[in-house]
DNA sequence: CTTTTGCCTACCATGTCAATAGGTAAATAG
DNA sequence: CTATTTACCTATTGACATGGTAGGCAAAAG
């Protein structure tokens, strides 16, 4: 299930790319737009600042900006890095340890083959191909 | 995130359908075999009661067995069961309310598209795919 | 030097997950 | 009829994640 941090990401993500032209856009503007609290706004940025897809300038006139274009920019890289991971099962996530189970396991590879679909759907989805 | 619940009842399906031939299996057999606590079982089973994908009977030589047989019984449904729904986001759960924003949302398309991509495969999977 | 903005730390309330504990009810073997 | 085996039912628990809020510091520009 995909949270609500993964999910505003997007929206924001996506806002930003349609005020491109307009320089830097502070959270206040994305905040009232997107109807999300500025608050919990910045919690989500940051992720995405460390995940270098926008970059953030205080000061007047300030505010976030995106780091690639708008279909160099895949939602699973978007996803990624708010969720922490894509993975559809604990067994396949990023630190797990591995299972002991693993060798015999007749449900591993239908994860296996669910998280490749996962994955493969949305970074192969531009954040362009949600515009318009 | 498939939860623990979703994968352990897969594999005590898995574990029925292998042992299909044996009549009723008591739950100690499946906890043993499956190395999962046989308390924590009894909650999962109940669900797939409820579904109406095992029967149980109570005495000697009870236990439970499969309503259907393995290739007409989806991994899907056995999810849907105990995971309470297969819904990837929030606005496309079952008893969600419906999203204000849904009319003009860039995103609504993308959740849509993954969970059809999410049901129609595992719709597509059967038990019996998971056997051997 | 004041305003606007990002950025940082902490806190909290609620809910879900994963699991345990301790029983009652039903069915069967002997 | 009675003991055993099994399902089935109702709590309860600890840990963690989710979805937020609050308050203040740092930087940049006018």
């Amino acid at each position: 299930m995909i949270s609500t941090k993964g999910r505003y990401a997007l929206r924001v993500m996506i806002d930003l790319a349609e005020h491109m032209d307009e320089g830097y856009i502070p959270l206040k503007d994305i905040a009232e737009r997107q109807q999300i609290s500025k608050k919990y706004l910045e919690i989500i940025v940051k992720d995405l600042v460390a995940g270098k897809l926008v970059v953030g300038v205080s000061g007047k006139h300030g505010g976030y900006k995106l780091c690639k274009k708008p279909d160099q920019c895949s939602v699973g890289e978007i996803l990624e890095c708010t969720e922490g991971s894509l993975a559809t099962v604990a067994c396949l996530s990023a630190g797990a340890q591995p299972c002991p189970r693993a060798a015999g396991c007749l449900t591993l590879p239908i994860w296996e083959e669910y998280d490749k679909l996962t994955h493969d759907f949305f970074y192969a989805k531009m954040l362009s191909d949600c515009l318009q």
